[in-house]
DNA sequence: AATGGCTCCAACCGCCAAGAT
DNA sequence: GATCTTGGCGGTTGGAGCCAT
C-alpha cells in the first residue's frame, strides 16, 4: 500500500495539510456524492465542502480522469488506436485535442496509451513517433527477429515495392523520407485505393521508380517483410490491405521524393486537414485542388498527384516554376486510373521544369 | 519462494492563459 | 497595470503488479 503523504497545501489550496497519493474508495465516494449533489463549482472549495483533505486540483483531476460517469473504461479498441495515430500525425502531442475525438477517454489516458503502447509500436516499425516519418537508418533499432516478434503481420499494411528496379543494389536500400511537412500531403480519393486493389495483380511497370505505397506501417515495405504477405505480380510484389484509417473515404496521398536520390515514394494518408481534425463538423474529405493551391500559395514544393483529380479548380498559372514531376505522376497514377478525369498530361499545361 | 527488472498508469508538477480583484 | 486565483494542459514520476530468472 502506498504510504500516505501529508503536505502543506499548494497555492491553489487553503493552507491546510493535504493528503497525496492514491485515492481511497472512501475518498472517491465522498467526492462523487458531493459533485453529484452539488456540482463541483469552484474546485478550490470542493475539498472542504466534500470533507476531503485533498487539494482542489487533485479533486478535479480525480473527477475528470477517473470518477466522471461518462468515462469509458477498458482497453483501447483498434479503431481508437487508429484514430489516435491519425490525429496525432496532424496535431502532435495535443492530448486534450486528441481525446476530444475519443468519447469517454481522457487526455491523460490517451497520453499514457501513447507513451506505453503506440509509441513503441511506431518505433518498432521504424517510424519516428514524433513526425510519423521513417526513422533515418542510424535511428532505426537493429532489425532482427526480436525487434518484430510482437508485430502482428496481419495488421493493416499497404505497400508496393519495386524490386524490379534497374537501379543498383545500393540505390534500393532504404532512404530516409524528407522531413515531414504538410507540403507533401496531397489528397486523393477512395477511388485510388479501389483502383490499387483492382490492379494489385496487374502488370505494373515502374522500371524507373522505386515506388513505395504505404500506410501507417510504412516500415513494412523497407524491412524485408515476410514474402508470404506479398502478392506476386509480374513486375513487382504488392502488399495491400485495408487502410488504417477509420473513415471509408479516408484515403489521401503523400508523394515524396527520397532524400538524396531520385527515388519516389507514394504514401497514403488520411485525407483530413488539420482544421478538419480540430473541428469534426467539417467533412473528412477536402478538395484536393484547394489543398494543392494552398501549398502553392505558400511557396511550398508541390511534388504530387493529388492535384490531378480536380485540376479544374486550380489556378494553373500559379504553378509556374513549381517542382512538379509530371513523369512520375503519370507513371504512378495511370495504372490506378487517376488520370481518367484529365485525359492526358497535355492538359497539365504549365512549366514544370 | 525470493528477487530484480520492467511496464503501465494514476497522480503530481510546473507552466500558462484567462479572469477576477 | 499589477497581482492573485483558478482551470487547463503536457511532461514526468513513482509505485503496484507482472514476469523472468
Amino acid at each position: 500500500m502506498k504510504e500516505i503523504i501529508w503536505e502543506m497545501g499548494h497555492h491553489c489550496c487553503s493552507k491546510q495539510k493535504v493528503k497525496r497519493g492514491l485515492w481511497s474508495p472512501e475518498e472517491d465516494e465522498k467526492l462523487i456524492k458531493h459533485i453529484t449533489n452539488h456540482g463541483h463549482g469552484c474546485w478550490s472549495s470542493v475539498p472542504k465542502l466534500a470533507g476531503l483533505q485533498r487539494c482542489g486540483k487533485s479533486c478535479r483531476l480525480r473527477w475528470i480522469n477517473y470518477l466522471r460517469p461518462d468515462l469509458r473504461r477498458g482497453s483501447f479498441t483498434e479503431h481508437e488506436e487508429r484514430t489516435i495515430i491519425d490525429v496525432h500525425r496532424i496535431l502532435g502531442n495535443r492530448w486534450a485535442q486528441i481525446a476530444k475525438h475519443l468519447p469517454g477517454r481522457t487526455d491523460n489516458e490517451v497520453k499514457n496509451f501513447w507513451n506505453s503502447c503506440i509509441k513503441k509500436k511506431l518505433i518498432a516499425q521504424g517510424l519516428d513517433p514524433n513526425t510519423h516519418n521513417l526513422l533515418s537508418p542510424h535511428q532505426i533499432p537493429i532489425l532482427n527477429a526480436n525487434n518484430y516478434k510482437n508485430i502482428d503481420s496481419t495488421k493493416p499494411v499497404f505497400s508496393i515495392i519495386n524490386t524490379s528496379s534497374t537501379q543498383t543494389k545500393d540505390a534500393k536500400k532504404v532512404q530516409p523520407f524528407r522531413p515531414h511537412s504538410d507540403a507533401n500531403d496531397l489528397v486523393m480519393t477512395h477511388n485510388l485505393y479501389e483502383n490499387l486493389l483492382t490492379h494489385q495483380s496487374s502488370n505494373l511497370n515502374y522500371q524507373d521508380y522505386n515506388l513505395v505505397l504505404k500506410n501507417d506501417v510504412r516500415h513494412q515495405s523497407t524491412m524485408g517483410f515476410s514474402s508470404q504477405h506479398l502478392v506476386e505480380s509480374t513486375k513487382m510484389p504488392i502488399l495491400l490491405s485495408p487502410s488504417s484509417s477509420s473513415h471509408p473515404l479516408d484515403f489521401g496521398a503523400v508523394v515524396q521524393s527520397w532524400a538524396g536520390n531520385s527515388d519516389i515514394g507514394v504514401a497514403f494518408e488520411p485525407a483530413r486537414t488539420r482544421e478538419a481534425y480540430q473541428d469534426m463538423l467539417q467533412p473528412p474529405m477536402v478538395d484536393q485542388g484547394v489543398m494543392a493551391q494552398e501549398f502553392v500559395n505558400k511557396g511550398l514544393d508541390l511534388r504530387g498527384a493529388g492535384v490531378v483529380q480536380s485540376l479544374n479548380n486550380l489556378d494553373m498559372s500559379s504553378f509556374d516554376g513549381c517542382n512538379i514531376d509530371l513523369e512520375f505522376m503519370e507513371a504512378a497514377l495511370t495504372p490506378c486510373g487517376m488520370y481518367s478525369n484529365v485525359g492526358s498530361l497535355d492538359q497539365l499545361a504549365w512549366d514544370c521544369n
